[in-house]
DNA sequence: CAGGATCCTACCGGATACTG
DNA sequence: CAGTATCCGGTAGGATCCTG
């Protein structure tokens, strides 16, 4: 799928399984990404509708994004691709 | 994963699924491929020991690619973006 | 038939700086 | 804090032509 494709959605949506997650939060624990990336890349899943995403009007400003019921859909996937990295990764260690 | 990068590698095999293809008979079911990155896709597949291919020393010559025991590894993720792309699919046509 | 060689372009994605 | 703006290089990937 190629709502899927790039660099980052993939982990994205991994991290947010584990439950909602602030924009700073989430750019700490998907390491190496930017806030261009991480902003760029929640909009396109936010439109795709697999993201949700809540503004407080606090300040700072606070945003909460958050995975759709939807955005859960792909878990499987997620779940699949992580236990298949798992073992792919054992095998390389071995050669 | 990344050895599963690029606009191609999930349709190649799932195409390979299917059963052993010639290096052709790919290019005309994975609809829109080059033969360049035909070419470069399944090298790299090889590579990482997902395909194997076969060379028969007939003329012209052909080629024989199919997916290794451990290719088949893969398959229970490419059912299950197969199976979230219908989904998905048929949600899109709804809006 | 299988695929390499070349050329060319879009855009992915990083770094940095700035705003409300 | 949560982004947007700008600049910029690398490369994914398309089209086309060529060979054993």
């Amino acid at each position: 799928m190629d709502l899927l494709a790039g660099k980052w959605k993939i982990r994205i949506i991994g991290t947010l399984g584990f439950g909602p997650n602030y924009f700073m939060s989430l750019q700490r624990q998907v390491e190496g990404i930017g806030s261009k990336m991480l902003s760029k890349e929640l909009q396109e899943l936010e439109v795709n509708g697999l993201v949700k995403r809540m503004v407080y009007d606090t300040k700072p400003v606070t945003v909460k994004y958050e995975l759709t019921p939807y955005g859960n859909t792909i878990a499987p996937i997620i779940d699949e691709m992580a236990k298949w990295g798992e073992i792919h990764r054992a095998k390389i260690l071995q050669e």
